[in-house]
DNA sequence: GTGAAAGCGCTAACAG
DNA sequence: CTGTTAGCGCTTTCAC
């Protein structure tokens, strides 16, 4: 309960040199910061937010939008950031839209006006224009992970590369029947990650003039769930079973492991399987993938709110690289004709 | 931007008639109150949690501590505890134990005092002394959800009957060889959870006279990984292949699950599986388990803190009721003999 | 039922 | 390099 009248009178000093000494803004000597320290230390005395939020108009804390807590890529943004911003000395306000109309609404309407927090983290947001207007009418850093904001920088991988790559993989081991599950045509949103992903595997196709067949699509909810169920329809197609499959994400890749099994197929001679993302269990699957780093994007926003948070701050500048992706190959993956059995 | 001062203005009253119109403090005529609403949502306006937290001495926020998030259990909580949080105005801080030593010491030395919280929300942690301390001493009240924190208020399962149950719907389907994945023996930390369903499973067995064989049990790390390796061992003995197995949760019992299929056994012909969760993949994998509901558990946790935070607020008051669990049957288990080839 | 005014605990000019 | 002082924007007695 020790307030910083007292740290000032037990260090025989003003509380603005208290002030000072603690948050390192201003001159203060070298003895004085430390016997300040040792004071505050004593008294176990923190600085009130609050208080100090109020003064300067900051308050060390950042709001992180997200639609769901309880998949992989999200939660592991999520991490990324919060670990991020611990280091920094920032607090995270975490905001789930995952709930109802109301309780987004209210997100939108009511609690990132409270100036609570200095800057806003939105990961692979599907906004309304009104929700977009509200975020940038904040007048505060906002950046993006993994979903195109307009008005907004986002971090992103190019999802359209990723897919060419994914795709060319099983092209260059020989497939040339290659189905892809991805997300359902949703002309209502604007998050084009499943768009992109299927274009990217689509312009892998035709630059190696491998006719598109719409027939070798299966739409999902990106769940192992929703995989299963696709890659089922897929398969059991005996007319023309593909050779091969590229999942626009690991769980729906791990969902199409399971609907392989559990139809007799063996992977990967019947059919070769690749996802994207990484996931804590593709490894545990053989799931060939292409990598990506969720908790390094959460770590990356971070940076790039803290540079425009705190401009004159040393350290490196965040330069605007392309996000990283990295092909994995494992046992999911093989030759169309190397057949064992 | 517009402050307190403007809505004063606007519906031509003074500054306190407006902060009491719009906390619903003290007494306002409805006209006045509404004349105040207007203004207030006309301007846009919204309190600034700062200067009202410093003068009041409340934040409407909570921290929450947690030790994973990428986890079904803890980011369910964590789902919960935000809706409901959000639905009383109030807002959530994350804490995330998962990075380094460094992080967490600084989570408890620092960020937890900056009187930014008014209450916390420990999820399944275990602690040490000097950390329980120092969330004791923040005089706050606090909260545990999922696992035994000394001194504190915590809101659990039964882990002794959940398993006990568990292993009892086994034992009713004519079970008597019944192996269990658990946690790990760690006598360091207090975190009782795996050995309580080690307890129940054990006495379920005794209660019914069938000997307890050390050899049927296997340590986890309650994760899908975890259990298909430690599966892999029981059901591996030739000798003795139990023929059900309880799992202290469903991830785990969902690798059981994989490693029976990738050992030629069937489930549940073979083998029985149960687990403990209803984790989001249980019924995909058509698992029969004991089902808690960690959602409704966070929210909970946040309702008792209401109350402890807003001693006269109208509603029910949170009574101490168990928690509630349900046995979910599933195909995964069945009788022994029931072979089906 | 409403207004005036004194803080809440800290920071940031401004002096010195 | 350090002290003095005036707020930050709201809430809350205390009067009226």
């Amino acid at each position: 309960m020790a307030g910083i009248t007292e740290v000032a009178e037990r260090a025989g000093v003003s509380t603005a040199t208290v002030s000072r000494a603690l948050s390192g803004n201003g001159h203060v000597s070298e003895t004085t910061r430390e016997r300040v320290r040792v004071a505050a230390s004593e008294l176990g005395y923190v600085v009130s937010s609050n208080a100090s939020g109020l003064a300067t108009g900051r308050t060390r804390n950042v709001g992180v939008v997200i639609p769901f807590l309880n998949r992989w890529f999200f939660a592991s943004v999520l991490e990324g950031a919060e670990s991020a911003l611990l280091s920094h000395g920032y607090d995270l306000t975490l905001y789930n839209l995952g709930g109802s109309r109301e309780e987004r609404r209210s997100v939108f309407e009511h609690f990132l006006l409270r100036k609570r927090v200095d800057a806003v983290i939105a990961i692979s947001l599907e906004l309304t224009p009104s929700e977009v207007t509200r975020l940038i009418n904040l007048r505060k850093p906002i950046v993006g992970v993994g979903g195109p904001l307009l008005g907004v920088r986002t971090l992103s991988i190019d999802d359209i590369e990723v897919a060419r790559l994914a795709t060319e993989h099983l092209l260059a081991l020989g497939h040339r029947s290659i189905a892809h599950i991805g997300g359902a045509v949703d002309s209502e949103t604007d998050f084009h990650m499943p768009t992109n992903r299927r274009a990217g595997y689509e312009a892998a196709l035709e630059a190696f003039g491998v006719p598109i067949d719409p027939q070798l699509f299966g739409a999902a909810d990106f769940t192992i769930e929703g995989g299963y169920i696709a890659a089922k329809q897929l398969f059991g197609n005996p007319r023309k079973r593909p050779t091969a499959l590229f999942a626009a994400s690991d769980e729906m890749a791990i969902g199409a492991i399971l609907a392989a099994r559990d139809m007799g197929l063996h992977v990967p001679d019947d059919i070769s399987v690749i996802g994207v993302d990484d996931h804590q269990l593709a490894a545990f699957f053989g799931l060939t993938t292409v990598a990506q780093y969720p908790q390094r994007q959460g770590q990356l926003a971070v940076e790039i709110l803290m540079d425009q948070l705190h401009p004159g701050r040393p350290g490196p500048l965040t330069v605007n690289t392309p996000l990283k992706y990295d092909l994995i190959v494992r046992e999911s993956t093989a030759r169309p004709d190397a057949r064992r059995h």
